[in-house]
DNA sequence: TGTACACCTTCCCCTTAGGGCAAGGTCAAC
DNA sequence: GTTGACCTTGCCCTAAGGGGAAGGTGTACA
């Protein structure tokens, strides 16, 4: 039997640590003296705990470790493939995203050496007064929380081009995307993806014409936050206000994925002078 | 002038965080009104708000963006560029440790899937009673902690070779490291790197020799961890007990960085019998 | 003018994976 | 017997907010 600093040498682990995993039970001591409450550890044990490193070390949290750990064994071995799985897909996802992140810091820091200011971009963005021309839109509206995006737009885009396509309507636009919600709320909007058709038929509907704030972006999805924000800004500015839901036209295919440095997005917003 | 929400929508930032923002001096509203304590922000601050969450996506903490934002302005643009680059590497370091990751993950689903339980390694850790001769070893010796480590062995290897190409002595062997602290510490271990060498000159020291429970390993240092668990198990099973600070011995050179997995590494533990 | 409802405020507790420290009890070696 | 290393529990702390309560306020509509 080890004590628990004695274990806790062999496993490189701290004290603190074992201690810790003892009371969210994840790992109990084999044995504890029930007069002075000291821990003691059997040497069987230490496979346990490299094996909860290792996950560790794969970025599991403790809470799924222990659901690991607790499954039964015939099933064990299955679940623990599924779920190194799906962490190693968790991961490369995490892997992309720094990767774009780095591109993006890399392109601010050639932008300062240039004497560019790093937010000198947002007022470059041009906002056109647009007249539009009402259209007539298959849509499907949902909730989208932020992490739903990149999964949904691809999701509902097929299927309404799908259904465009068994029922043989013609097609009068670029696919685009409708946000109802007012509020910006991290846990889910009210989002709308449409595609403007021809036909009047079950699931259209018309999208008002009117007078709106325009701007064309060019670049990726993820610094639309800006535009927004922008138009926003030469709203107040100028004196409008927002009659209706702003919405986003993907003037670049998105299906095509071109660069997303070359993507052409349409951001409108729909106003009236007050 | 907007209010909370308002100015929230337009950030796309939830109220709450504008106000856990406030509390912590990162961004204060324009105006608070005296009777009622409502904020009221001015569409000025908007361009500070996209600021500080383009920051915090290159994973700024709030508190570096807090230092950035309070510079001034003739130093601003340099010392961000400073902090943009250092950052940039930072990711860079996670992006490979998280392939590395991806990698070992990769390969315990290939085990999994061939059926060979992910922990079996551990039970085909071989381990040999040798008899070691003394030698003697050029040394330093430094408190390190888990983050120096990389650094520290090239460093501290290479000042070692440095000397004894200097004052032209005569190398005995692969280059060690030697571990002293007997408990494991997270914020820093005693450690001690050394070269064998013919010479008894100043910076020199012996090494006794004896019996020495041993290792051979093949793999990526990450995995040493085991390797000491097993021999510690191994002394305890077999009833020996340590008599001096374990070492290792790098067999591949780490300068000629072959793969990680092939890297060749002997682990000694000076032992004797109970 | 009343009222309903959206919006605002502060306050408190909760999250992960432990670290730091204090007060007090225990073990083993000398 | 003493000393110092080791063990115990208990409490507070972390970063970046989220959730919700209790209570005050603003405004649109009947």
């Amino acid at each position: 039997m080890l004590s628990i600093g004695e274990f806790s040498k062999i496993c490189e682990v701290s004290t603190k640590t074992l201690r810790y995993y003892a009371e969210i039970g994840l790992i109990q001591a084999d044995e504890i003296n029930p007069e002075n409450g000291y821990r003691y550890y059997s040497i069987k044990q230490l496979k346990k705990m490299l094996f909860i490193t290792r996950m560790k070390s794969y970025q599991f949290s403790l809470e799924e470790i222990k659901a690991i750990l607790e499954l039964e064994e015939d099933v064990a071995e299955e679940r623990l493939c599924t779920v190194l799985h799906r962490k190693r897909n968790e991961i490369q996802d995490r892997l992309h995203a720094l990767e774009y992140t780095i591109n993006q810091i890399t392109n601010d820091i050639s932008n300062l050496e240039k004497g560019i200011p790093i937010m000198s971009y947002l007022d470059q963005i041009d906002v056109q007064l647009v007249e539009i021309e009402p259209l007539n839109l298959l849509y499907i509206r949902k909730m989208m929380s932020k992490d739903d995006y990149a999964a949904g737009y691809g999701m509902y885009f097929s299927s309404l081009y799908e259904k465009i396509a068994t029922e043989q309507l013609t097609l009068l636009g670029a696919p685009m995307t409708i946000y109802h919600s007012s509020e910006y709320n991290p846990s889910g909007n009210d989002t709308e993806f449409a595609i403007p058709i021809k036909e009047v038929v079950k699931g259209t509907r018309d999208l008002a014409g009117g007078l709106c704030a325009r701007t064309v972006f060019t670049g990726p999805y993820s610094e639309l936050t800006s535009i927004y924000a922008r138009l926003r800004e030469w709203i107040e500015h100028e004196n409008y206000e927002l009659v209706n839901s702003p919405y986003e036209i993907y003037v670049t295919d998105p299906k095509q994925s071109a660069a997303p440095e070359e993507m052409v997005t349409e951001v409108y917003f729909p106003v009236r002078k007050k």
